[in-house]
DNA sequence: TTGATATGGTAAAACGATTTACTATAACCA
DNA sequence: TGGTTATAGTAAATCGTTTTACCATATCAA
């Protein structure tokens, strides 16, 4: 039982395949088609429950009404959310999110660039790395809409969607200053992406800014790929070995794993030991004593990453790229 | 700048549009193209960087290798997390994954698996609600691979991958009742699926084997699209109210929703009150008290579904359904 | 009456691949 | 020698749409 075609339905109806196509493209009026005709052919397609092969339709039109959405890790719960919010919009002006994640693995991200242009998505929404400059610049020059977020490629020319991560950051320290703190350790990535080196530059600004002295020890980088195991032995070790009254987790996934170090060694936090998280979380929310975070706005991320796209989509002339940072909120707990 | 088709490439090479494609599909020994013919294209395939297009691939096949994925909410920890492992399986067999939210809601759902159709997905990855039962027909009547999993839609004949809700359920309220738990209460949703179904009659049932009794005044049902704030304000409610020392929360967000309950009101989790939560959550590990769950295992279902699919796949002959029951684990905590 | 315009519609090309059926030559065997 | 088979490759149909260019006929203004 194959599907209905268009063929199909203007057989039924007596027309050309011509006529049927305007009809349903609603371009019936201004082709100037009788409307006995598209009452006709409109009441058969409602009845046989025809539905248009978008396949076709796509290789025609050479659009797929699909977006692209490109991810470090669709599971991390900071980008399952935006994605879930992208999606809600996305559908209702009639688009489909195809997602995949990168793993923070270049080679992975351009191949997923690849698959994405061979199907012709419409426009992409990428989280990226750095190495990905030249596969994004080729994006561009076809004239596809390239919406980063999250974290920006200074060297490329296209829109960004993001949070200001060094002030968040500087922040965070500020705060952690003015409680007396004296020996702050921030515990992040080793992969090179904006957003985390801005994370950095705020951490060490603030310190500096406040005369107060950088210490490498007490900054700990943690190998993305990674297994949990790892990152918990070498949180704990610092912890261990160094003399900490405030720690800035750089991730929220870095935080978790934080937190479990204090668990399972049954530290405290309190007065004497204070923890800020990058990205909410439900669990920061919970945990006794809630834990302070930076919040980024994702409603209001995934709001302006889709209406930088369907403006972009909707005007076919290459609008001049934007940057749009939205401040991240330090919320205080406990 | 146009991108190249495959005309380009027997144009460069000067052979006919059959020939390269033979040799991009791997089939150049078999339908004896010379070696000499096939290390020139392919040279000026790689030079060119020329990729198919996919969807002309897809209208001239009939198949996009494309997976559609049909969830709750993609947001949910659970959901998210299998949708990563379970594009991680697909994309090394080559598939992509589509997806999309119904938030429960059966016309969006219909209108989901109609894009999908019309995008012409090769399978279907459906965690389903009721009322999807014939529109999950006509995909089987048309001989596409569908997947439920978490949830089973009895009257529909199809392959099945899920935990056993009723015994994790069963065992978590026996629990309780071990540990001499006399008001044991139970807040779930009220949407009607199978899975829920199932894990109020695990509770019910331990009651009354157990010969406890069972009160409805302990039964919360909580409507599935509220926002947080009502839920917490309901169960706040039953808290108040009903005395309790034992609740079993059928999903992870009401067990969210319901520590932080705990939390506003200040009653603590202890021998007075016992917590479990249906789906772990890094919230429930991070938790003081460490909060018991029942842990359905990702990795298996992930693999379990993608298994089914693929062999689904690739014969093209009808397999008999298969229903995979992956026990859930109950983990204690503290 | 003539030329222009509106009305109502259609034929056929195009999108970029896959696949079937075919051709032409060479090689081989008896 | 003639018939069969293997080798090396191609022309053209096809998938299901959209869209351009066109054709009639009717109406209208000058």
């Amino acid at each position: 039982m194959k599907a209905l075609s268009i063929k199909d339905i203007a057989l039924k109806a007596n027309v050309s395949i011509t006529t049927v196509s305007f009809i349903i493209n609603g371009k019936a009026k201004e082709k100037s088609i009788s409307e006995a005709v598209i009452e006709k052919v409109e009441k058969i397609i409602v009845e046989s429950g025809y539905k248009p092969n978008q396949i076709a339709r796509s290789l025609r039109t050479g659009n797929s009404n699909i977006i692209g959405l490109i991810v470090e890790d669709i599971s991390n719960s900071f980008f399952a959310k935006v994605a879930r919010l992208i999606e809600d919009k996305a559908y209702k002006h009639g688009y489909k999110i195809i997602y995949s994640s990168t793993e923070n693995d270049v080679e992975k991200a351009k191949e997923l660039i690849n698959m994405f242009k061979s199907r012709k998505v419409d426009a992409y929404i990428i989280s990226p790395i750095k190495g990905l400059e030249k596969d994004i610049q080729v994006l561009l020059n076809d004239n596809k809409p390239v919406i980063l977020f999250d974290r920006n490629l200074p060297d490329v020319d296209t829109n960004y969607v993001g949070s200001n991560h060094f002030s968040a950051s500087y922040q965070s320290i500020k705060t952690f200053i003015e409680e007396g703190k004296k020996n702050i350790a921030l515990v992040t990535t080793d992969i090179d992406v904006q957003q985390i080196n801005e994370r950095f530059e705020g951490y060490r600004n603030a310190l500096l800014d406040h005369k107060m002295p950088y210490k490498e020890a007490l900054v700990l980088k943690i190998h993305f790929n990674q297994d949990e195991a790892a990152t918990i032995k070498q949180i704990k070790h610092l912890f261990d070995t160094e003399e900490i009254d405030a720690v800035l987790f750089a991730t929220n996934y870095l935080a978790i794993s934080g937190l479990k170090v204090l668990k399972i060694t049954n530290k405290k936090i309190g007065p004497e030991f204070s923890v800020i998280a990058y990205d909410d979380h439900e669990a920061f929310e919970l945990h006794t004593p809630g834990i302070s975070t930076v919040q980024q706005p994702l409603e209001e991320i995934a709001e302006t990453v889709i209406k930088l796209i369907l403006s972009q989509l909707t005007t076919k002339t290459k609008l001049p790229s934007q940057q749009v940072i939205i401040p991240a909120k330090l919320i205080l707990r406990d």
